[in-house]
DNA sequence: TTACCTGCAAAGAGTTTGCAGGTAG
DNA sequence: CTACCTGCAAACTCTTTGCAGGTAA
């Protein structure tokens, strides 16, 4: 099965053309079995490491900002110097991993019910996330 | 009573010297009841608008930093765009509030117990915090 | 052909750093 | 006097923007 064709659909589906560079990011983000944590600096490096013509850093932001738009990129703040980008676009809770600033998804059944017992006057909840840091125990 | 030889005193102790920059930052910082959620940019524009002398840029950011690493103030991630601090620096939960960007404590009280149900070898639970994001409900 | 997309460079925003002069102890 | 602190400006990093040339449909 060709990849390339299933995310021509997909790029194709949503109003954003197809272009080779949008393609080469699909690869990279999406022909994978898990989730993938990175930054637009992570993305940059494989982007320059591939064989393949060079993307320039404003089509980086670009693509991944319409990625985002359209819903197939969450944002995840985690440190406040880098913004931190997440394919799996459910809510959902994570570790942090303090000793190598790694991000692990947590499954929602990995964690239990979450009660909020106060509410804000006219306001209504969209979401709840836990972030459970993790360090090295010895 | 004299706040001022409080402020003194707490960064005498802990091998600040008490400068009238750094006392003036505690001011605004320490001077209050409730919880302060603040950018470096938004202390910025309170000392500016304050009636004594000014406060370089370098200075804020030093003394935040230096207040940080001392315990008495917590950074948090909510956008990863700004860092915002804390002056509750506990292990506490948060809402969110999507139409002002505005953060609220929530009190540990006001969410149940949270279990997780996945531990990773090695690794020890240094934190756990939620974060609820809300928005107008109308 | 037309609207959209890319890539470069410049500009912006937030933060850090080097260093000369100032201040606390 | 000495070590530490402040303030300025320059530098740095991350991100956005303007625009000319290129490409998809």
């Amino acid at each position: 099965m060709n990849n390339n064709s299933v995310f021509e659909e997909k790029l194709r589906s949503s109003g954003l053309r197809p272009t080779k560079q949008r393609i080469q990011i699909c690869e990279i983000l999406f022909n994978r079995n898990t989730t993938f944590h990175f930054t637009i600096k992570d993305l940059a490096k494989i982007l320059r490491s591939s064989l393949s013509n060079k993307v320039s850093l404003a089509t980086i932001y670009n693509t991944v900002h319409a990625f985002k738009k359209k819903g197939y990129l969450k944002e995840i703040s985690i440190n406040s110097d880098k913004s931190y980008f997440d394919t799996n676009v459910t809510s959902h809770h994570h570790f942090f991993n303090e000793n190598t600033n790694e991000l692990i998804d947590l499954e929602n059944k990995d964690v239990g019910e979450i009660k909020i017992k106060k509410s804000l006057p006219g306001k209504k909840i969209q979401s709840i996330e836990v972030l459970v840091k993790v360090a090295n125990s010895n």
